[in-house]
DNA sequence: ATAGACTCTGAAACCGATTTCATACATTTG
DNA sequence: CAAATGTATGAAATCGGTTTCAGAGTCTAT
C-alpha cells in the first residue's frame, strides 16, 4: 500500500503497452476480450487506483459539478442537497459545495472558485443580493452548463427549475378568503428573487379574482429569518384594523410571527388565521399546527442534477425545456381552519 | 475567453521561462521582485487561470478536503458543514461532500471514493452502523489525516472533535433530579457510538450519584427519529407506574414524544419533566418550549477544519491532544421547570 | 586577484493517463 | 491470389504545471 500502482506498472507485468492498459480499464471496443480480464484481474490483484489528475488534465473534464446554495444550514438546501449528492454520488461525480451566505460578493467569489476548479457543472440557488449574472458569464462562453433552481433568474441557455410559485401563494391566498378572510397580511422576502415575487403575485391575484382589494400596506418585506417573523408580528399588532389572515413565504418566518402574535393574546385561527410556505418539521410542531405549502426539496435537488448531467452528457437534445416546474402541495392543518372542516390535502401544481 | 492561457503563453508573451513563470505564481523567493510583478501583471492581464489538475498531479496533493456525515438533512450536520465550509474557503481548500445515510455500505464507498480523489485530508461523523475502522486504514496506511467529529471512534492517531456528553448528560439529568423527578426515562440511540453511551452514562452516574435506582428498563433505544419519538412516548405511557422525567438524546425525537405524550393527556412538566438535546429550532417552537443541551455545530465543524488543517500542513507537532472537547450548555426552558424557578443558563462542559 | 557565497534564470525531466497514427496479422471478398 | 476490410496492439505526443540540476552573473572576504 506504500507506493501507488500506475498503468505503467500494470503495462511492464503483463507485458502489454501502457495504451492497452488504459483502453481495457477503459472498457473500448478495440481491446480483445480476453485481454481485457487479463487486465482487470491484475488491476484488481496490485491494487490499482486511477489517478483522476493525469485523466482529467488529459481529458479536460473533471467528473466534478459546483454546487453554490445561499446557506448551508437551512432545512430546505439541506434536502436539496440530500437530493443533489444522492443523484450525484450514484452517477459518480464529486460534488464541491459552497455557501454565498446571502451576499453577492461571496457568491461571486464562489463562481470563481468554481471555474477554477473547473467543474463540469454548475447548480445554483441565488442569494439575495443578486442583481444579474455577470459573474457567470465565463460559464456560459465556455459552454459549461449552468442550473437554477428555486431561486432563479432567466437566462436564454439556462435551464431553472422551480415549483409554481404563483399558483402554491394563490391557493394558499384563496384557501384563507374561503376560510372568511378579508383582510389579509403578506409576509416575504427580497422582491428581487422570483420565488418571492412570484409568491407576492399569487396572493395580489387571489385577492383579486376574489374582488379584495390589494394593498401595499399589507404586504411586509424582510429577511425571512426568526427574528423577522418576530417584527412583522410587532409590525402587525400596530396595524388598525388588524388584518385576519397572513400568510407569510416560509415556515421559520411564520412560526416566530404565530408565536409572537399568540403571546400578545391573539388566537390562532380565530382573530387571524396563518399559513406558512415549506412544510419544514416546525410546522408541525407549533401549535396550533401550520398551514403551509409541501415544498419538494430533495426531488429537485434529484431533478436538478439529472438535468444537469443530461447537458453535461450532450444527451438533452430534444428537450428544449427552458422551466421545469415541480409539483406542490397545499397542507391544511388548524391554523387557517376557521370552520370546523376536515384536513385535507389540496395539489397546486404541475 | 475561448482558450485557454498558459504559463507557456506568459513566457512566450515575457520572453521568460516557463519555469520562472511558475516559480513567480508561487511566489517563490528565488525570483526577483521585479520579475514577479511583470509576469503577476501580465497573468492578470492575459486572464490566465492555473490548471489545478496539472499542478496537483505534479505536487501529489489536491487542495482538498472530504467530509463523510450520516445525513445531510439533519439540522446540526447543517450546522457543522456551514462551519466547515466557512474554513475551508477561507484557507483555499475545496469541500468534497457525501452522505452514508447512517449504512456502513454507503460510508465504505464514499470512504473510497474520497481516497480514490486523493483528497488531502477527512472528516467524518460515523454512521450507527459502523462497527470498526477498516474502510479507513488506507488513509491511516498513506498518512492521510482523519477528523473524527460529534460521532468519533478511538484511534491511535486519530484526533475527534466532541462535546463532554457525558457530562452535559449528568447536568440535564442532575437538573431533572432536582426538580424532584424520581422515576426518569432516558430516550437514546444506538449504543455503538459515543455520543448516546456516553449520554447513557452520564444519566446512569447522575441516579446513582443522586442515591437513586438505574434500571435497564427506563432506557429506550431508537433511531431518534420524529417516527421514534412517537413510538418511544407510546411506550412510556405502558409504563406503571409512569415516570415523571424524561431524557431524551436529541430534540427533533424529544419533541414528536413530548407532543404524543401531550396529546394522551399528560401535562408537562408537571406530570412529567422533558429535556431534550441539540437546541434545534423546534425545541424554541414546541409548547412548552424544551429545555435542551446547546450544541455548538458550527463551531465544532471550525475547529475540525482548523485542526485538520494543521495537521494537513505538519504544523500540529507541538499539540499532541487526542480528543478535543468543547464547550456545552444546559438550557433551562419550561418543559423541565416543576418548580417556578427563573430561566437560567448552564455552563457544563470545557 | 581569486575562491567562495549568493542571486537569479532556464533546460529538461517528470507526474500518469489519453489519444493519434501507424502497423502487424487475420479474415473476407472479387 | 491479390486487394480490401477488420482486429488488436504499440510508439510517441500531449495535457500544464513543478522541480531538479546546472549555470551565468554579481558580490564579499581573504
Amino acid at each position: 500500500m506504500e507506493k501507488e500502482i500506475t498503468i505503467y506498472d500494470i503495462a511492464r507485468e503483463l507485458d502489454l503497452s501502457p495504451t492497452t492498459i488504459s483502453r481495457a480499464l477503459n472498457d473500448h471496443p478495440a481491446v480483445n476480450q480476453k485481454t481485457k480480464q487479463r487486465i482487470s484481474d491484475a488491476a484488481a490483484q496490485m491494487g490499482y487506483r486511477s489517478n483522476m489528475f493525469a485523466s482529467n488534465l488529459r481529458k479536460q473534464r473533471t467528473n466534478t459539478i459546483g454546487l453554490i446554495v445561499p446557506r448551508l444550514d437551512s432545512p430546505f438546501h439541506s434536502a436539496v442537497i440530500a437530493g443533489i449528492e444522492k443523484v450525484a454520488n450514484e452517477e459518480g461525480y464529486n460534488l464541491i459545495i459552497s455557501q454565498s451566505l446571502e451576499t453577492i460578493q461571496k457568491e461571486v467569489a464562489n463562481a470563481r472558485t468554481m471555474f477554477d476548479s473547473r467543474v463540469d457543472g454548475l447548480l445554483v440557488s441565488l442569494s439575495f443580493e443578486t442583481e444579474n449574472l455577470d459573474h457567470f458569464e465565463r460559464f456560459f462562453n465556455k459552454g459549461i452548463p449552468v442550473i437554477f433552481y428555486d431561486r432563479v433568474a432567466e437566462h436564454r441557455n439556462c435551464t431553472s427549475i422551480v415549483i409554481d410559485n404563483l399558483q402554491a401563494a394563490y391557493k394558499a391566498t384563496s384557501h384563507l378568503i374561503e376560510q372568511g378572510c378579508t383582510n389579509i397580511v403578506h409576509i416575504t422576502g427580497n422582491l428581487k428573487r422570483n420565488v418571492y415575487a412570484d409568491r407576492l403575485k399569487g396572493y395580489k391575484y387571489a385577492l383579486i379574482d376574489h374582488d379584495l382589494p390589494f394593498t401595499e400596506n399589507n404586504v411586509i418585506t424582510g429577511q425571512m429569518t426568526e427574528e423577522a417573523g418576530k417584527l412583522a408580528a410587532e409590525q402587525i399588532l400596530a396595524m388598525d384594523p388588524l388584518p385576519d389572515g397572513i400568510f407569510v413565504s416560509n415556515d421559520t418566518c411564520a412560526v416566530s410571527c404565530l408565536k409572537t402574535l399568540k403571546q400578545a393574546g391573539v388566537s390562532i385561527p380565530k382573530d387571524m388565521a396563518v399559513i406558512g410556505f415549506n412544510n419544514d418539521l416546525t410546522s408541525r410542531v407549533v401549535e396550533p399546527n401550520l398551514t403551509t405549502i409541501n415544498y419538494p426539496g430533495q426531488e429537485m435537488g434529484e431533478v436538478a442534477v439529472k438535468v444537469l448531467l443530461m447537458q453535461i452528457n450532450g444527451s438533452s437534445e430534444g428537450i428544449p425545456s427552458n422551466t421545469i416546474n415541480l409539483r406542490s402541495d397545499l397542507i391544511i392543518r388548524e391554523s387557517s381552519l376557521k370552520s370546523k372542516a376536515t384536513t385535507k390535502k389540496k395539489s397546486v401544481a404541475t
